[in-house]
DNA sequence: CCAGCTGGTAACCAATAGTTACCTGATCAC
DNA sequence: GTGATCAGGTAACTATTGGTTACCAGCTGG
């Protein structure tokens, strides 16, 4: 096998890559925003669904299982009946809603001129 | 606080959440990356192509085409034969690369911990 | 007159996203 | 007791993407 090498992105073997598709995900970017901005340190998974409208149970599920994995997020189940899940950003996931910030952010203050062109020249 | 406010991001409607799932792709990300980092102003398809080892040819044409749709990359065909097309970025394209930087720094610069993360807790 | 160039695309296959339905298993209403 | 109900997960499917291959236009050069 071809060693990875880490930082040259322009090496298709280059994990870093499909780590910036993992993470650039609409459902990565809303799950540590929610997290992020909650009041409290962890939320629930029912709170998580509530908190992002239009996720489904297996996207969430699914999602929140990556980023755990990834060591984005930590997953605690509180030994209740029925068993409930609590999620908190690790401090590598809050690291990453910084640039992930940016990109929410440059997505909602430019969303209007993209708009805009769209709609002048719907050529596609 | 409850952000139902400009937290247009949490309306399933809302658009900004459409756009930041077609600009986090790492297509999007190298593409971008690529385009403001050449020393000329513009690059031919094929010159694209080369730079960025193991995107398909239809994926490389097909994203080019949704920037150049979304008002992103500018897309010129000089009327030569065969004749050959020449994308660069437009003012909007190069302020994405700045929040898109960040990602890819971010994933650059992570990679190890999580690397080292997912050794340890392979659970995932 | 056929091979070859460029960029695009249609046809197809593989991998994801998303939907629906069901499981567990303790508890509460009856 | 019986069984509806909770929370979270997951299996089985379908829909939508990603990716591969092969081909096209239409001029040029051998």
């Amino acid at each position: 096998m071809v060693p990875a090498r880490r930082g040259d992105l322009f090496d298709p073997a280059c994990p870093t890559r499909r780590l910036l598709d993992r993470v650039g995900t609409k459902w990565v970017a809303m799950i540590v925003k929610v997290l992020a901005e909650a009041g409290s340190p962890e939320l629930g998974f029912a709170e998580l669904e509530r908190r992002i409208p239009g996720i489904s149970h297996k996207m969430l599920s699914q999602t929140l299982r990556s980023l755990a994995a990834d060591g984005l997020v930590d997953r605690r189940v509180e030994p209740s009946t029925p068993p409930r899940v609590h999620y908190r950003l690790t401090d590598l996931g809050r690291s990453l809603d910084e640039p992930l910030a940016a990109l929410r952010d440059w997505a909602e203050r430019h969303m209007g001129d993209i708009d805009d062109f769209a709609q002048r020249a719907p050529s596609g």
